[in-house]
DNA sequence: GTCAATTACGTTCTCCGTAAGGATG
DNA sequence: CATCCTTACGGAGAACGTAATTGAC
């Protein structure tokens, strides 16, 4: 097959709209010289008359209007993929979905994500709040470009990276004896009134280790959601322990948070993609707006 | 926009068909290296990634793939002309319409359409029989492609040459004591019965002024076809001259034909073609074919 | 003589291939 | 260390521009 580029598309279409090599040429911004090539050399690739030189008007054979039909479809679709790639090259289009750790979409992320689309306001942009497990599964299935999550089965299958380690701290109430310490360990926590996280959620599990060697009273309680354990706390009903992505769902004027020592208690969130893929732009300019949360211990 | 060619086309779709750059340019008859640096500089061009080398797998990146689809498309497009355009030059397809006058449509120009269909089965061919102004308006209204005909009001406007000049001769019953003869003159025919033929057609017109001066005894017959002519004269009411290309119609075994003498008296048979347009190929080829009828004088 | 397209020719630049380099498993 | 892609570099060819040529009016 001949081998075709836009240059020569374009002489096409140009000579057809003016019916002049020369103001053809000057469309082209090659000078009259240089089209009347391309187009002989067309010819003969072609093997056949496209243009019909009349000294007096230029216009397409037969076959030369067949051939420009099908160049002005093909430089249309040409122009149009080129167009729209620039502009996700340049963010003013796209799609990125990420899915998060419900404590993450709560809190650190809706900022971040209203400064992103502040920022490209043509790039759609979709959220799925998800434990590890689901979200992994999400990232396989491609249903979601990233995900911000803690450890999950089948990390190890995907691409990763390490963003922020997230820490740990004792929630309990304002008016409580180890709310004024500045840091406090797993010993310290002895005899206290604990109120446990459990099931999937990442926070339970790293929590599990760290927490079977401590002695605490058993409050009965034991819940699922942090926005429970939130008001549990408040209310004087016992304390607990969480990560500080998790704080925003407390009253700060009821509840205080100590940093608690030790070991590397806190839970690692990990940035996650498609094995054998690459982010796309709309993808990657996000990844590059997540700063991990300040370390803010405390309130206000 | 983006210079694209059909080079860089094929290779991003031999690249998405095999996932690997060596076997992609395998098939495109390059080395690695340089589809390598084909992908490279597209993706330079649109400032954007388009594959992804994951080392183990190579993958396109979604933007990637909306450029393979358009890829696709236009090179789908892009063959079908090729082949198209081809298969015009070579005469395997095509299109071509001949208007003519009526005496050559019926006996010249039947087996030499026979002979062009015969070589070129796949164009179309389309004959009208029409004289001289009808046949020229086709050509202005490129109803047809060429013409073949005497001369007709506003030639000049078309393009045109000779192609033959058909001579006329005189057309007797064979008894007729002119029939033996190897030539006569205007002069010769005075006091035989003439048979005229009126009207629109190219033969009276040049005619005409030829017999303005003869002197015939009037037959009072005057018809307008030359089949009619040819009746009147095959049994013996009169006699008449006529073009060469319009003994087809008599009957060789009850009519002769004599060659008239004189002042160049023969019809101009003329191309005629439209005006600032080139012919097609195919009704190039077909002028290629067409060769002035031999002169034969006289039958068998 | 003027206008417009083609042809001639030298220059520039693109693209390719060879070969060396680098990353990954 | 083997595989596979990238980078470096030199050479061949394509395309362009300048300028001379041809052809029509």
């Amino acid at each position: 097959m001949i081998d075709l580029s836009t240059r020569v598309l374009r002489a096409m279409i140009a000579l057809d709209e003016v019916r002049h090599f020369s103001l053809a040429a000057e469309r082209c911004h090659v000078t009259q010289s240089a089209l009347s090539q391309t187009i002989s050399k067309l010819e003969a690739d072609v093997n056949l008359r496209l243009v019909d030189r009349d000294r007096r008007r230029v216009m397409l054979t037969p076959e030369g209007e067949r051939f420009v039909a099908t160049a002005r479809r093909v430089m249309a679709e040409l122009e149009e993929i080129s167009i729209d790639l620039r502009d996700r090259s340049e963010l003013r289009k796209g799609r990125v979905v990420v899915t998060a750790q419900p404590s993450l979409a709560a809190h650190w992320l809706p900022p971040i994500i209203a400064a992103y689309q502040a920022r490209y306001p043509g790039v759609q942009f979709g959220l799925h709040d998800a434990l590890p497990e689901k979200a992994l599964e999400q990232i396989r299935q491609r249903q979601a470009d990233l995900a911000l999550t803690a450890r999950g089965p089948g990390l190890a299958g995907l691409q990763h990276r390490l963003l922020f380690r997230d820490p740990f701290v004792l929630v309990c109430p304002c008016a409580h004896p180890l709310a004024r310490r500045k840091s406090v360990s797993i010993a310290n926590l002895e005899g206290q009134r604990f109120i446990r996280l459990i099931r999937g959620g990442s926070i339970a599990q790293h929590l599990e280790q760290a927490l079977r060697e401590a002695r605490f009273v058993d409050t009965g309680l034991e819940v699922e959601q942090v926005a429970t354990l939130a008001g549990l706390v408040a209310n004087g009903l016992g304390i607990s322990i969480v990560p500080v992505c998790a704080l925003a769902y407390f009253d700060p004027d009821r509840v205080a948070a100590v940093p608690v020592k030790g070991n590397d208690l806190s839970r690692p969130i990990y940035l996650v993609w498609p094995a054998g893929a690459q982010l796309s732009s709309a993808a990657e300019s996000f990844v590059q707006m997540l700063k991990p949360p300040e370390a803010r211990m405390g309130f206000g």
